[in-house]
RNA sequence: GGGCGUGUGGCCAAGUCUGGAUAUGGCGACAGCCUCCUAAGCUGUAGAUCGGGGGUUCGAAUCCCCUCACGCCCGCCA
């Protein structure tokens, strides 16, 4: 069964397909709210039709058959509105349940890859924009329908894990900064920025080259020491992600892929593909002016065929597949797309690119510290949360307050990343990012909230709210809310590559339910107080399921 | 230099793919609203040459060309 809008276009696209008597583009588009759920200006189907935009107009409604809404002609343009008692029994009926704006299970995997981060320093706000991006996407896809698996691709094999490495095994203690927090990430980066500093000296740089060879040597000791000490970096990148409602179904480390064979089967497969060149030994691949080494002269595998080994494998267990990855990435990500496209295996992998997160005008590095570190971010903006609830409420017991103070901080973060379209850039401000009013996490939360106490005062069974006749709803402010939350699947639809859409449509609804709020008294309404709870469970349902796409958790005390 | 991306009121964003009827929100500013379900809310006012120029079109923030600014990439690093 179809939700409402989603039935009522299909049908205005029918109709004006079956007037027209032919398949064209027709453009849906919503409009003002004073002209309608829906409109159809009628100037590309002059061309065809041989008449003008008007009579065009009015011979589609005069000879449109509409069950689910009414068509007026207005000039060139036709509007639409659903009809109400449709739209209110489909959308209260529905949202009463759990899971409205979940699509029908599909028999289609899709793997998401992302996070992905170096292993060799804490996550700092710029690489937390990937895990906050794949997450939301994941659960997107999760409520299209689709058995979705997250993965994070560790990095274990890499030049950042032996400079690590070997700052461990040669600096003390008393070599390296201060650590700021007991957790394993941070305690390790400070060995990892001594060392990477140090590289200025040619010494240091002949000891990682050292082990840098050895592990490519395959030396098994080397190779357990590398990962060894990834997986204690991961390990923190596990607990900060954890914080923010993150984690991976599963984790794929680029040593078990050299271990398993499937670098050198890469390199085998590819090494027949027209693409592929070689260059005093050292194998590429080539296109449209771009080139990207594979191997090096001596026969070692270089990062982009590691990672193009590990996206076959990744085809051999899914349907779709789907990274994550930062701007700086983009030719890299080509280069996969390319030797997969060579090789005709599919599915072709698919990216979301995002630009970099800036720090006062300049770009976060984790070799210079310059970075606001992600636990940083979620203590400061826990402890700014608990700053708030200490200012309004003095009822609450403190381990209330406490949970609330982390449910909304973290919150707080996970919004203000997600709001934004991935491709623009973030110039990181501690106001912006600890703004809890207007658009913004808390602000969606706090209606949520709102609709929690409403249905807590009320006291009654939720089973009764079922039977309630949702058509008695008949004010503005109630119609408008019903709409807004009608919306919500169609929203999910578009959302997929551009999850910022949620965090925007998230913003609406709690704006619209606020506005209901203040004109419609719910439990001292007379004739339709139960039909005005049920549209206030509703809107509490969906609140709730809209923050649960986001990652984010609705507090039923604020 | 070449490639990719971004540029929308003082600030931050939506809208750009799929061109349409008055460019949508938030922050900040100013003026208001708690005897009434949580004021992290709500209402109103001021504030926009949609980076700039040209073009296509009945119609351009949206498409095309040129140009400027910023970011990213252009390694036998990852």
């Amino acid at each position: 069964m179809n939700y409402p809008l989603i039935a009522f276009e299909e049908e205005i696209r029918g109709e004006i397909e079956r007037i027209l008597g032919r398949e064209i583009e027709i453009p849906v588009e919503i409009p003002y709210e004073e002209r309608g759920d829906y409109a159809v200006p009628c100037f590309s189907f002059a061309p065809i039709s041989k008449k003008n935009p008007k009579e065009i107009a009015s011979q589609l409604v005069d000879e449109m058959k509409l069950d689910l809404g009414r068509a007026e002609q207005s000039g060139p343009y036709l509007n639409f509105w659903i009809h109400e008692s449709y739209l209110l029994k489909e959308t209260v009926g529905r949202s009463l349940e759990e899971k409205f704006g979940w699509f029908e299970q599909k028999d289609e995997k899709v793997l998401i890859e992302h996070t992905s981060a170096n292993p060799n320093a804490p996550l700092h706000v710029g690489n937390a924009r990937n895990p906050i991006i794949g997450d939301t996407v994941a659960r997107i896809f999760k409520r299209l329908g689709y058995d979705v698996t997250t993965e994070y691709y560790v990095d274990d094999m890499g030049r950042q894990v032996a400079i690590l490495t070997w700052g461990l095994e040669n600096l003390s203690k008393k070599d390296v900064e201060e650590v700021e927090r007991d957790k394993p990430d941070h305690r390790l980066m400070v060995y990892y920025q001594k060392a990477s500093k140090l590289m200025e000296e040619e010494s240091v740089k002949e000891g990682i080259h050292d082990i840098i060879r050895l592990m490519e040597s395959g030396d098994a000791d080397t190779i357990e020491r590398f990962k060894t000490n990834s997986e204690l970096v991961l390990s923190g990148h596990n607990a900060s992600l954890k914080r923010l409602n993150i984690s991976h179904d599963s984790f794929k480390t680029e040593s078990s892929l050299i271990l398993e064979g499937k670098v050198r089967e890469a390199v085998d497969a590819l090494k027949k593909v027209p693409i592929c060149g070689e260059d005093e030994g050292a194998l590429y691949i080539e296109w449209d002016g771009n080139r990207v080494y594979l191997t090096r002269s001596d026969g070692t595998s270089l990062y982009p065929v590691r990672d193009i080994a590990y996206h076959i494998e990744k085809t051999e267990r899914t349907d779709r597949l789907i990274d994550i990855l930062g701007e700086d990435h983009k030719t890299h990500a080509l280069s996969i797309f390319k030797a997969l496209e060579a090789l005709n295996i599919e599915p072709s992998p698919e990216f979301i690119f995002y630009s970099f997160v800036s720090l006062e005008g300049e770009k976060m590095s984790t070799r210079s510290g310059r970075s606001v570190w992600l636990d940083g971010l979620m203590d400061t903006a826990r402890q700014r949360a608990e700053e708030e609830i200490l200012a309004r409420r003095d009822d609450l017991k403190h381990d209330d307050v406490q949970d609330i103070a982390e449910i909304v901080g973290m919150g707080a973060v996970r919004f203000n990343v997600i709001k934004v379209q991935p491709e623009k850039p973030i110039d990181f401000r501690w106001e912006e990012a600890l703004n809890f009013q207007g658009s913004s996490a808390p602000f969606v939360q706090y209606s949520h909230a709102r609709a929690a106490s409403i249905l807590r005062r009320w006291g009654g069974d939720k089973d009764e709210l079922t039977s309630v006749d949702p058509t008695l709803l008949d004010c503005e402010g109630e119609i408008k809310l019903v709409k807004k939350i009608a919306q919500y699947p169609r929203v999910l639809l578009e959302s997929t590559t551009s999850p910022h859409l949620i965090a925007n449509y998230a913003v609406q609804l709690a704006a619209e339910f606020n506005k209901f709020y203040r004109d419609h008294p719910v439990l001292q309404a007379e004739d339709n107080k139960l039909s005005r709870l049920a549209l206030v469970l509703s809107s509490k349902n969906v609140l709730k399921e809209v923050l649960d796409t986001l990652g984010i958790i609705a507090p039923d005390h604020m």
